[in-house]
DNA sequence: AATGAATGAGAGTTCATTCAT
DNA sequence: GATGAATGAACTCTCATTCAT
């Protein structure tokens, strides 16, 4: 059976070639809302629904599922990187705090068991804030001892990140810091 | 074509009254097992599968997803419950690490974001977890300070607890709740 | 994301176990006409549709498209079995002529390279054609001499049976048979 | 901001009126490919991706994909009828079994039946074929007799004309000319 | 005249939920 | 009460076809 559109419906104009990069990014904010509100399982086609695009364009940009998310956290994943060369310790924790709030995708990023998900570029992104983070620590820092504390606090603290509004969360993520002994800067994105 | 009713003698054995509370047990238990092989969001029909029972069955029981989710985690914090009058603080913490490590379900108890799987229920379950916990806790606790402290070095616990196997989980858990300065006694279940 | 109805809309009523067996049935007609009609790669919905039942009940009855084929084929195939043991072969290649014509899907039986569509499933069946057929061979008949003659016969009765119905079909049918010096009987289903 | 147009510089390489033959002739030859590859009914952009050209072009040069088949199947037809005059009978046949053999796309040439395919076109085509083939057929050859008969045995060859690689085709083929009675010469394309 | 992105219908598959028996 | 088949909506993915550039 050969695949033929059957109905006669006016089709709504293309667009043109110069829209793919307005529709990439469209897709990539769209994925970031409601990845943020219904986390990273979110059906396909509601982020092409947001996004104003066919389900084919998100195809055409992101091959499978995996892709998409890693476009998303790939940014958040850079603008902490940038962070790291502009601001100390402290400063970056606040970045990394604020997209733990903010997004409910980049909690994700750290849960590597869900490998189906997010498989293998999960693990890259990851090491990625670690290498970031690792910069910034102090030899004699509490979460310089064993290897893998940097890695697990930051993974606590996104533990505790729940709660209803972004200002819970960022409450209960500064009370986690705290319980680390570990100071941070202001929860905020990176500056531009 | 003839065939005559031959009384009722044909039903599969409905196993008389006494069944129902066996086959409730039954999807509890094996709701546990499927929610830690495959967590929360596990198809229905597996689980009923899995308990050998009809897909019926399980609606009678429990009328929702949530329903049945509260029901297996209510048996998780029931044994907590029992655990603190048998123990200290750090033998109840040891049994909610147990938990943490062993059910990928239980951990959802503290995600209370997702409340769409877990509504109303998760409240009232971590709050009796929390009960549990306050009862055994000194005024001096480092945890007692601040009133949410406690929950939330739960919650960061479990936010470390990931990884493929539960003696990984079981390592990271010991590691987070060392960052935190918190003894924490056996991770076992409770003692029978 | 878990996956649940959203619509009000007022169910059908379902018929209960006892549409089973009948749906199996109306299934495995529907699938039989329809791949007449559009062969082996017809929509399994259109076959779902022409059988009056869901989609989801096609899957049931049949994990996947090639159980359904084989179903289909299974029928066919005992008929020739029943045939071989009820006339001779000039008979029997009445009757699996009779099957050449009627049914597009039981031509695919022969073309094993499409292994994709109708795969370990399709040599049993036709290794069933050729012994069925083999049992009534005399030693001396043309097709007897080189193992593979019998089969590449029948399949070279397949490619020579076309046309837009059944009368044409059986017409060219007979015409190949001629080629090959090979003497038929009617050409009809097996006698009930 | 203020980007001037650079002239219309940036344009891709229309490569000028040539370059229209030359992509139609690269059309054909990547869908023979693919068409030998995946069947008729392999996704038009394999095709347009295999030939190097875009979608766009596909469509201008072939309306639709009856279109592009036919254009396939008219160059194997025009071998045939080139192979017509260069060869006798044997000769002609061994030609075509190679065709046969080679391209899946041909086998459907004779089968009429699928008429949704290839429309109206393959009438003529076989047709040609057929002009091709009675051109050399001696008046006392057994399948001169009835009129259908000479189609009717390319379509029956066609039929046998099963398996993985083009040896066991070929293998097939000569095993069904042989049981026809009708003698072939080398299966091989015609010589150039 | 060529390019290739966009469109959206539709095929395949999975499950939550109902309900006849 | 229990059973498990039926239902059909939702989701993923694939392509034929159009059209802005």
């Amino acid at each position: 059976m050969t695949q033929q559109p059957m109905s006669d419906a006016r089709r709504p104009p293309s667009g043109g070639p110069k829209a793919a990069a307005r529709n990439r990014a469209a897709l990539i904010a769209a994925a970031r809302e409601v990845y943020a509100e219904h986390g990273l399982d979110a059906p396909l086609s509601a982020i092409a629904r947001r996004a104003g695009v066919g389900q084919g364009v998100l195809y055409r940009h992101f091959p499978d599922r995996a892709a998409l998310a890693a476009a998303v956290l790939e940014e958040n994943v850079r603008q902490i990187e940038r962070a790291a060369q502009e601001t100390d310790l402290a400063g970056l924790l606040g970045v990394i705090t604020w997209h733990l709030t903010e997004s409910a995708a980049f909690i994700g990023i750290l849960h590597t068991d869900r490998t189906d998900a997010v498989p293998s570029y999960a693990v890259t992104l990851s090491q990625r804030v670690e290498r970031a983070l690792r910069a910034l620590l102090p030899g004699d820092h509490p979460l310089a001892s064993e290897p893998d504390d940097l890695m697990i606090a930051v993974a606590m603290v996104s533990g505790a990140v729940t709660g209803p509004t972004p200002e819970h969360r960022e409450r209960r993520a500064r009370a986690a810091w705290r319980l680390l002994g570990v100071e941070v800067g202001p929860v905020r994105p990176v500056e531009v």
